[in-house]
DNA sequence: GTGGTCTAGACCACA
DNA sequence: GTGGTCTAGACCACA
């Protein structure tokens, strides 16, 4: 795993995870891997990922059971609130992307509507 | 300045070069900083930023006059399609995500709307 | 400092503080010791200390200033919550020991009436 | 067995007695453990449950007789004296605490009465 | 100087 | 086995 040495590793591990959720690739009342499974496998120090998961818990994201492991919560409303809050993200990146290159609201309205008709066919109108 | 370590550093400068130029931040004609200046300022070796104006000039993005420096191309075409690149590159990294997500094309085709109409606040703040 | 083994120590430490500041022994904005301060005066890690205070932080008792230290917050409610808080679990811990010693309700209330208006002078009756 | 290192232990097992016999759990006239049988369990050696029992038969709590035992006294006043004891005992702690957290006599006995008419479930629920 | 992050590793509590 | 707490100590970021 490489981590940007920018910002704290258990703050990339908390969003990696919340992005797994909003993704669907990890289910409500799923077992996440153990801190000392994760911690190897990330090749960070156990300590980092109890972190994380820490920080997800406080964020009601998860639910520990000691002796047993940590769970994603079964709250219904959680994948749907992680998921709007990345298409913000993304969307919030998208239009500061877009407006640092110059381009105005309605420029960008015609771009989308015309990448959502022709599809993704954009290899051409990329050379 | 911090490089990725998984992309060569030649390569990094040149896509940084070319967003300042998509950016008008670096107008046609103006001159580069010279390659000495750039290796201190970007802590590489003046190698490495002699194959990135390299990399410039196949691409007819500068030119290199000898004894003189390294200048953008006085191209009018050049800097809007450096702009249509990395928008188009912007619209396919917002697509893949708000995709991976899990929405589809008519929610993402509102959420912009949306976003045109009542975020305009926070974009302006934020650009 | 002497803590007791069966409760976390950073546990202890955010009681510690939070009674002080009940009994105004440490006063809304004032400057905590600072984390490697307290920790010597405690005789424990810093680690642990910045534990406690990362608790009182998150239930928003303390307020912490990078690089400046750790305050009390200046929210005129905590104290106010913090004395009730305490004064609740005081006004328990009596009734459970009371009632574990067979008291009843009217033998406790008759008892603190005789206490109130006796005052303090309880020697005599506790021989 | 925990024992508080700041005090003599064989005087937390005389309060530890006394306790029990104020709250019914020893009755008048029952046996106690035999001292070799006190001293496995609460892992203490045999001489400090000796003197624990010694200072409850200085008190008149208990009386030993040889070969048979030690046994809670048959003094009707005894179980009295010692409830009023930790009665008083709780009263003090209680109105120093909430002393120091600043309440005046007439808000203990306001909080005492509403406590008693409000808070009867919680009460009845944790003795 | 002050807080923030991280590693390495020990030992405990719950199941 | 799994999470929880703690120490020792390093190094960084902010002021």
């Amino acid at each position: 795993m490489k981590f940007d040495p920018e910002r704290p590793i258990y703050m990339q591990i908390v969003d990696l995870i919340k992005k797994k959720i909003a993704r669907n690739e990890i289910l409500p009342m799923n077992k996440l891997p153990s801190q000392r499974e994760l911690a190897v496998l990330m090749n960070v120090n156990p300590n980092t990922v109890q972190r994380a998961y820490k920080e997800l818990e406080d964020e009601k994201i998860v639910v520990t059971l000691r002796g047993q492991g940590t769970f994603v919560s079964d709250n219904p409303a959680l994948v749907k609130k992680l998921k709007n809050e990345l298409a913000n993200k993304a969307l919030d990146d998208f239009f500061i992307e877009m407006k640092s290159l110059g381009f105005s609201n309605a420029e960008i309205s015609h771009l989308i509507s015309k990448f959502l008709t022709e599809g993704i066919d954009d290899n051409a109108a990329k050379s």
